[in-house]
DNA sequence: CAGTATCCTTGGAGATACTG
DNA sequence: CAGTATCTCCAAGGATACTG
């Protein structure tokens, strides 16, 4: 159907912001970033809220979101240096639907680990 | 707030499952087989299909859906193999999220393209 | 504090060839 | 056809140290 812009089709534009936006860090930056009800966050908040996230790819995942207009970037020029991040308006609604897609993988969590057993079970079994 | 399976603390079974589903080639296999209409489809369709995926990462791909419980495998015992691939009531639901999320990403696309390049035509000035 | 810069390692991912 | 096995390589990503 689209041909323009079609994610199927490597080489398109919309499969590498999408990448951003649900990729494994991508993703959860913007989920804290909504969690804060429209507030900001500093790169230290963000950086101790996402676990396990490095300064380096929090500074690239940043820097892809705020290119994407996804993010927002706020430079307060005090000393010590203070940045705020917040997410734009098309932020907010990529946001919310990662957040869902997290909010309902958490709630069913018993029946995807129940799948995985049985997976590993039946495997298992024809060894 | 919620502590087990909290998406944002690491080796939580919930990032793996979201990393599997929104993942790169994760998602976009997804994205075929609803397109289907909760019908079939088999490997060398999915491979066409989705531009760009290796039959390596193809196949790793199924397999991680299907141990999640998110993507039914059916194999028939003919010659030559027929394997058909289909969506679980599970993984139906989380295809929509994410086919939702890639629809509306290309509906925006000119917001993004706006933003990209405004954002580089800011770097550019400041060297 | 908010990053850069650098180095280094791991494994993600492709290409190819083979098998039931 | 639907994979698996093997080899290979590059880039994603981590750790550390440094700077405005």
């Amino acid at each position: 159907m689209v041909v323009r812009g079609d994610v199927y089709d490597r080489n398109c534009p919309t499969r590498v912001i999408a990448n951003h936006a649900t990729g494994q860090w991508g993703s959860l930056v913007l989920g804290k970033l909504l969690d804060d009800g429209g507030g900001t966050k500093r790169f230290s908040e963000l950086r101790r809220e996402v676990s396990g996230i490095s300064e380096k790819m929090l500074a690239q995942t940043l820097q892809a979101l705020e290119r994407d207009g996804l993010v927002h970037r706020e430079v307060h020029p005090v000393i010590p240096p203070r940045v705020d991040y917040s997410l734009t308006a098309l932020g907010t609604h990529a946001a919310k639907q990662i957040s869902e897609l997290f909010g309902w993988i958490e709630e069913n969590l018993p029946s995807f680990m129940a799948a995985q057993d049985e997976y590993d079970a039946r495997r298992a079994e024809k060894v």
